[in-house]
DNA sequence: TCAAGATTGATGCAGGTGCATCGAGTGGGG
DNA sequence: CCCCACTCGATGCACCTGCATCAATCTTGA
């Protein structure tokens, strides 16, 4: 039951936690140099943006990005704070309330979009063929499957871009 | 020069996001339960016991963990306080030290890996065969090189386990 | 030899995260 | 109808990170 890591487990390991914080700070770095805001921002507006009505609940936010309950709570004061969301009251439960998208917020996350796309395919698409990008997205896939708890809809959609132009 | 990213190169980039951190947390969280401190304090404790005499200038320690200054400055301090290592002067430069593990360090780092072992094994080893784990090695090492500026040596490792007994 | 510049390591500050907890509100069983 | 358990969201605290900057020391070169 308790085997001891294959080294090419081990390694398989080493070298997705280095790549992957390798590849983020790249593309956190070159948004940041554009003047953008880090990239937890987008993907929340991109959410929001995607909702039917433009809006949802923090707890329905919180599910769809996979993280915690007290995040979302600071994510959302932090967009408010800067005019891209606004808070709404919701009238069916009165514990809850909506959180909606402003123009501010759509046009943002078009123009991070922008910036984001180009680092995606400056750290990935130019260094992957299409084939490959495919084989490492399965193979990572297999990895992700229910890794622990997982009391988390099967869904998800953190970063994937919107409609694209 | 600037393409859109594929689709494929995008989903990779997603899966790659998603995955690590959810792997990441798995075993970060199962260290946690153990009562055992962050990963990042087994790397240094690693980096240390490799060392010819068991200690190194924590110049040394930043470039092999690829964490910034003043990031090393302060988990040391970190370790000292818990008495996992020691500073000792350094004589031939006096600006810099030399940081020494201990006994206690040595041993906390070898109990971590039974720990972080079986925790790799967990979410990693027994999800892919040895061969998919090559494979994905493969992959993200394609990623990795030279993402930006690369100012740092081509060594390294973060969290390679010790002699693993 | 000495001044200018580079390197080593520490630190104040702002912000982000995890954890525990709280108050408000809901809803289901007695 | 009321109480209890639960859900929703906010917040105080500790800690950790990035950034800018500092003092001390070393190195270089005129």
């Amino acid at each position: 039951m308790k085997r001891k890591p294959s080294t090419e487990a081990t390694s398989a390991w080493i070298r997705l936690m280095r790549v992957q914080s390798r590849v983020l700070d790249c593309v956190e770095q070159d948004l940041k140099k554009a003047g953008f805001p880090p990239l937890a921002w987008y993907d929340a507006l991109l959410e929001l943006s995607r909702a039917p009505s433009g809006e949802l609940r923090p707890v329905e936010l919180e599910r769809q990005m996979l993280i915690p309950q007290y995040s979302t709570s600071r994510l959302i004061d932090r967009l408010v704070d800067e005019g891209l969301a606004c808070r709404r009251e919701c009238k069916i439960d009165k514990r809850g309330q909506f959180v909606e998208i402003t123009e501010a917020g759509r046009e943002l996350q078009k123009r991070m979009w922008g910036a984001y796309s180009a680092a995606i395919e400056k750290y990935v698409g130019s260094k992957l063929s299409d084939a490959d990008a495919v084989k490492l997205s399965g193979l990572l896939d297999r990895l992700g499957c229910s890794c622990g708890e997982m009391k988390l809809p099967p869904v998800v959609n953190v970063t994937e871009p919107s409609p694209s132009r």
